[in-house]
RNA sequence: GCCCAGGUAGCUCAGCUGGUAGAGCAGCGGAUUGAAAAUCCGCGUGUCGGUGGUUCGAAUCCGCCCCUGGGCA
């Protein structure tokens, strides 16, 4: 199978879709906000257009108030790649969630279930006195309090549920080897445009989403007036560009405060690809040139299409 | 041509009466063990317009020059 990354607005969806034309692949989705119904302009999903040329899967797969993980979606994506496999097809993961792509890479631990109960209280604990809960933490479990920051609420959050929710400290809990899946052949594949482009591109496309209905797109999904801590209501732009729409900030300033979200957390992509994605092939990209070649040329010497 | 006001970090600007400079924003590096487009940790990145001078010492005082904005002609 094939993976592409990169960071955002790096092409990974062309390139991925360019792919599965060339070798009868299916696009599998690897990111935690384009797996939600009703974020297509504002996440940029591949358009119906593009769907209907090569089989996409994941896409749009969850409910706005649904809770994807990276337990669920590993479990989904496998599911999604044994089908490819029994269809002949070629799985190609495309996707700019690091860490989703690591637990299919390389397995993640057996957890415990966390009852929905326990993981409302691990989050109120920690809210209400996020240094008490550290220090209660690293009384019981030093391991897992030391690679946690006192100011890092979500991994705080998380050590106290699991903690609570198996009846042991978390370094026994999660202490388990991980089984990467034996039977795939990862190939995989990292876009890496130069920061200025890449940063253009952003900028650029930041305006494109509001000229083509990321308002309206954004104001329709908040009216479903979500709990504002639900994953989905965290994708970038989505809260700027409602309140443009409400007519509370101007169009020009949603637009830069999508521009530089997108920015950040394309340099937060970058660093994980740089310092964790260590066995992929990067693929210093230009955007003006055509990738099809050296796709091609890729694809037909790892043995993915024929001459 | 003359008179003002400015020229300090990528941007906007602080820097009192001389002791080789600091805020915000932008940016950069890192972490990442099941909500990751999340969450968190770290970092000023500088010919103080140029050049002479005064001084132990100049972003700061003085001369000249250059540039920008405004005013008067």
């Amino acid at each position: 199978m094939l993976i592409i990354a990169g960071p955002t607005a790096s092409g990974k969806s062309a390139a991925a879709l360019d792919a599965a034309r060339v070798c009868n692949g299916v696009v599998i989705n690897a990111d935690s906000m384009q797996v939600y119904k009703g974020l297509s302009i504002i996440t940029a999903r591949p358009t119906p257009e593009d769907e209907a040329e090569a089989p996409h899967r994941l896409y749009g797969w969850l409910e706005p108030d649904d809770v994807c993980s990276a337990q669920r979606w590993r479990d989904a994506a496998l599911a999604e790649i044994r089908a490819a496999h029994t269809a002949g097809r070629l799985p190609i993961i495309c996707g700019g969630t690091g860490f989703y792509i690591q637990t299919l890479t390389d397995g993640l631990p057996p957890a415990p279930d966390i009852p929905q109960l326990i993981r409302e209280d691990a989050r109120q604990e920690v809210a209400a006195d996020p240094a008490a809960a550290h220090a209660r933490l690293a009384d019981a479990d030093p391991t897992t309090a030391a690679r946690i920051s006192p100011g890092d609420s979500q991994r705080l959050a998380r050590a106290i549920e699991v903690w609570r929710a198996a009846g042991a400290i978390p370094s026994e809990v999660l202490n388990q080897p991980s089984t990467p899946p034996q039977d795939l052949i990862f190939h995989r594949m990292t876009l890496v445009p130069e920061r200025q482009a890449l940063y253009e591109r952003i900028n650029h496309r930041a305006a494109l989403m509001a000229d083509i209905g990321a308002l309206s797109e954004a104001s329709a999904f908040l009216e479903r007036r979500l709990a504002p801590d639900l994953p989905a209501m965290k994708a970038v732009g989505l809260r700027e560009l409602g309140a443009a729409a409400r007519n509370e900030i101007s169009t020009l300033d949603a637009i830069a405060a999508t521009a530089q979200a997108s920015r950040r957390y394309a340099k937060r992509q970058l660093t994980w690809l740089r310092n964790r994605d260590l066995d992929a092939e990067i693929w210093k990209t230009q955007y003006n040139s055509n990738l099809l070649p050296d796709l091609v040329a890729i694809l037909k010497k790892i043995g993915l299409t024929g001459p």
